[in-house]
DNA sequence: AGGTAAAATGACTAATGAGTCAAGAAGATT
DNA sequence: AATCTTCTTGACTCATTAGTCATTTTACCT
């Protein structure tokens, strides 16, 4: 029995109902049914708590979404479809992770959780990016940030709709539905019939590290060798148990220290697996650069 | 010098830029320059003092957008359009509430302020109802709450947007924008390219007495009332006096325990302009009974 | 100027809740 | 069984803040 887990899902289902500030630690130790002293040893602060908590579900609604990305003979329009279905379908399955995020009440808005957001929303709008890139070329760039804008707050919107009502929208729908709509806007955009209204200048907040190479193509990656080893985990018999040690690094790299000793050694269990050590090897490098 | 406001806008400044649980009365009073015990001579609570917040700007926001309505010189696409750019006027002006009202972190969920909310969303909802049929006719109706939904998506992230960015977007130019992709969409869907994804049943949640006659319509006459009041005041020598006393009565009226004697009284204000007496009856009969 | 009513003040109370830690329970080791 | 180690507990501290109210200041009137 996983404490630290039933702890993370115990105050994500209080602080998604009740809100964080109106959601004390002895309440999220109540319910978990052990003591506060306890949960303080798992988690230092409140804050750290929070932090936790949105580090836990974002790995895990992200993975979802992206795997779509590599099964690539889908045609890119129903791949684009698919792949809103899945972050659809994810919504569904964090229902309680996605109404705490929506809140977006935290402790005083924190550094650490700021810098997360803003990389979180850099992540939609670059694959966003790319999915309108490949399907309308290069002639779509002037308009990419007002169907982006829009995508991007359709998407929200839906996603509230759907935590929140009790009549399930089918996520397969709503993500054909939603490339539709795209489709329809960038059309008219390539016939020219209307102006963009949004513009590079005016959306830097919002493009992280498109502009600085380093920050951003290192993630990039990254992001390649973690989708590497997990994708060749699924073809092992142990599948369950690598699984588990490497979320822990995953865990623990994302800490503010991540402690190298802990990763190191995780990743001696992982290279023992002969058919996992290229993959192991190349993400170690990766994270402990 | 109204106190009673200095106090709101303090209010709605501070709390817009630390939200409501980290704004202590104690920072409210300091900041109007006043000790508390004298805030709380103005405002029983601070739950009172966030529902009143909310009561005194949505009233001037909305009373913003609604006029356009009535100039009823433009053809129907542009009023739309204007209307939407009037709208997004007064966000820039109102830049701190919306900020505020966008964190939408409250008090313990107050059932008056989702009360509020909700009565809110209905209205916008209704107003773009009538927009869409007027503009494409009952054909549209089938579509309408995908529309209705796209549109209120992109409206409030829009929204978002203006009050964050620094680069400032032309409320004419959003409002072009914003109908002219819901006039695509619009036609998509009339040409029965799509399918609708969204219908009453799921929707009820928004729809605001359009099932149950008696609340929203007299909603809606009490609404013309005031409306011809105000139109008819903007005719006056003596406008903003008049001004000031109807927005008065409608603090008053809006208020939990509405002291019926005032709003007596200020109406016999409004009726010593003979011009006015009409509307003035017309009103208050509406607001009284 | 003197007196009275109204308004403003800020020290005080009471409640809440984050975070600590000494003491005790459970488990491991010899 | 005795001892040591680790985990768990909940009573306690301390800071914050909503809301109160006796006292003081201001405004007004004669």
């Amino acid at each position: 029995m996983d404490k630290r887990k039933a702890i993370l899902e115990a105050a994500v289902e209080l602080i998604g109902e009740k809100g964080y500030t109106h959601t004390s630690m002895q309440q999220i130790a109540d319910s978990v049914g052990i003591s506060k002293g306890s949960l303080y040893s798992f988690f230092p602060s409140k804050e750290d708590l929070i932090i936790s908590i949105y580090e836990h579900y974002q790995q895990l609604v992200f993975e979802r979404a992206f795997v779509v990305g590599l099964d690539g003979n889908l045609p890119p329009y129903e791949r684009f479809a698919k792949q809103f279905q899945v972050q659809f379908e994810g919504i569904l399955e964090y229902k309680s992770y996605m109404k705490m995020q929506m809140r977006g009440e935290t402790a005083q808005s924190s550094e650490k959780l700021e810098k997360m957001g803003h990389r979180m929303r850099g992540r939609l709008f670059s694959w966003l990016e790319r999915n309108l890139i490949e399907l309308y070329g290069e002639e779509i760039s002037p308009y990419k940030w007002d169907l982006m804008w829009m995508t991007q707050s359709v998407y929200t919107s839906y996603t509230g709709l759907m935590i929140s009502s009790e009549s399930e929208l089918d996520p397969k729908e709503l993500g054909r539905h939603l490339v539709r709509q795209i489709d329809i806007l960038a059309n008219d955009f390539l016939a020219g019939e209307s102006k963009p209204l949004l513009d590079d200048e005016m959306m830097r907040p919002f493009s992280v590290g498109m502009d600085r190479e380093g920050a951003f193509t290192s993630f990039e990656k990254r992001e390649k060798a973690w989708k590497a080893v997990y994708k060749q985990i699924h073809t092992l018999d142990q599948e369950h148990y690598f699984l588990e040690v490497t979320n822990r690094i995953s865990e623990e790299s994302r800490k503010s220290k991540p402690d190298e000793l802990v990763i190191r050694g995780l990743f001696h269990l992982l290279k023992e697996e002969e058919k996992l050590k290229a993959e192991a090897i190349t993400l170690e490098e990766q994270l402990l650069s």
